[in-house]
DNA sequence: CGATGTGAAACGTTTCACAGCG
DNA sequence: CGCTGTGAAACGTTTCACATCG
């Protein structure tokens, strides 16, 4: 296609280079719903099947598909346990990606305890905090260790993602000391942007952020009702917008 | 521009018709940023200066500023305290937006606990969850109540954000009650794509798919060393690729 | 002059429509 | 015939470059 860039390339690196950042997130979301079917017995998904189940449309699915070199096969469909293998190679899930998270506060004791992680390839190798309180104690069976440790302790274990859910204020200082440690795949729930080296990959879970944009369609859906009924009415806003009888606070 | 659609609408209106989605993503990121310049007494920044903040281009934050219908001055920049003003109209941040929280688990308890949302004009209104041994406590002065309660409590307190942080099997029902109860904007935390009628607002929040993300970004890391620097080193992957000494599980 | 606001070009993503194969 | 795979059109987003104005 766009052309051969080297003849005797393996046909893994073939494949991954040009996918696009959009089609790498539903390629997660197809791996997850085959793995279902998988279990359900399904041998086969037709592309309707499977975009119908992730939301997605069927013909962006199968140019997704498409770009991972699919193995489809034409009147039939996709078989589940080949497509399930090619997906877990492509998104790297073959060998394991050892993870690190720093901050053991609320959030970061949930992601610690997350069965998400653990159990689909993502081993939590390090745990890390500068509570004196946390530091040292275990959870789910891993060490809470010193943020000061970070550098040699990602180095030992060979962690390549690193998860930061520390307050604001130290996030960036956090994220130095991951980099430092050479760990170049980030994921971000501080509420703030990191300043990175251009080979290191930010990804950002911003809780506050989302909130804001679903309440500004909030807001829209507010403005669209009072917009389509009134047209007669004069000011049909009423109790739309600021009829919330008492809130909690 | 697009026309003006009627002649006598609010500027209210008028402004928050177009803004791209991806606009409105970063509009929230602007105000989380010009909150803190506020807070450190800066009267006015520049385009450049907030984009460099907020690791956006200069170009993209006038534009999105632009579709808030700016009140930027030429030659100085933008008035921070005018523009967390509008900000927070456009956003709908003006009127308090109750959220209900369903599933108390790991995660949940986390969410409830979050500092982010009841502090920045997000109250977290009512928390619901199925387990006996959870409905009926209280966190942070909130009443855990039965799922089945969900419509009710909903409609009594004005619940317009619904937040799911259930197990995966659960969350479709969750959500349906959600709907049923007038909920048109949801945050979905669990594991799988909600099938939800054309006017309620999905977005996703999927902690798996974002470290799987993150993986494809390793993966494509070390093919990119490995075809870069051997030309004349040989196999520089040396420790990149399969260096993970020994891995915690 | 310096920074905003914005057409227009470049780029990425989605959708359509259908050729091609099993 | 049915479903995949894919050019090409449509759409949305980003970036550039510069006119505009305080």
């Amino acid at each position: 296609m766009t052309k051969p860039p080297q003849a005797g390339s393996e046909d893994a690196t073939a494949g991954l280079r040009a996918i696009p950042e959009a089609s790498v997130a539903r390629l997660a979301v197809y791996l997850r719903k085959l793995g279902e079917l998988a279990e359900e017995g399904a041998e086969t998904v037709s592309s309707d099947e499977l975009a119908g189940a992730t939301g997605v449309n069927p013909a962006k699915l199968r140019k997704d598909l498409s770009y991972i070199g699919s193995y489809g096969i034409r009147g039939v469909g996709y078989e589940v346990a080949a497509l399930v293998h090619q997906l877990e190679r492509t998104l790297g899930l073959n060998h394991r990606q050892a993870v690190a998270l720093v901050g053991i506060g609320n959030l970061g004791h949930a992601l610690a305890g997350y069965g998400g992680f653990g159990g689909r390839g993502f081993p939590v190798a390090a745990l890390f905090d500068v509570d004196p309180d946390l530091v040292g104690i275990h959870i789910n069976g891993i060490l809470v260790e010193h943020v000061r440790e970070i550098p040699r302790v990602c180095a030992d274990r060979g962690v390549t993602i690193g998860m930061i859910a520390t307050p604001g204020q130290v996030a960036q200082g956090v994220c130095d000391l991951l980099v430092e440690a050479g760990v170049r795949c980030i994921l971000n729930f501080a509420p703030v942007v990191l300043q990175v080296p251009d080979e290191v990959e930010v990804r950002k879970v911003d809780l506050a952020v989302e909130l804001q944009i679903l309440a500004f369609h909030v807001a829209r859906k507010n403005l669209a009702t009072a917009a389509t009924a009134p047209a007669v009415n004069g000011h049909a806003a009423r109790g739309v917008v600021n009829g919330s009888g008492g809130l909690a606070e």
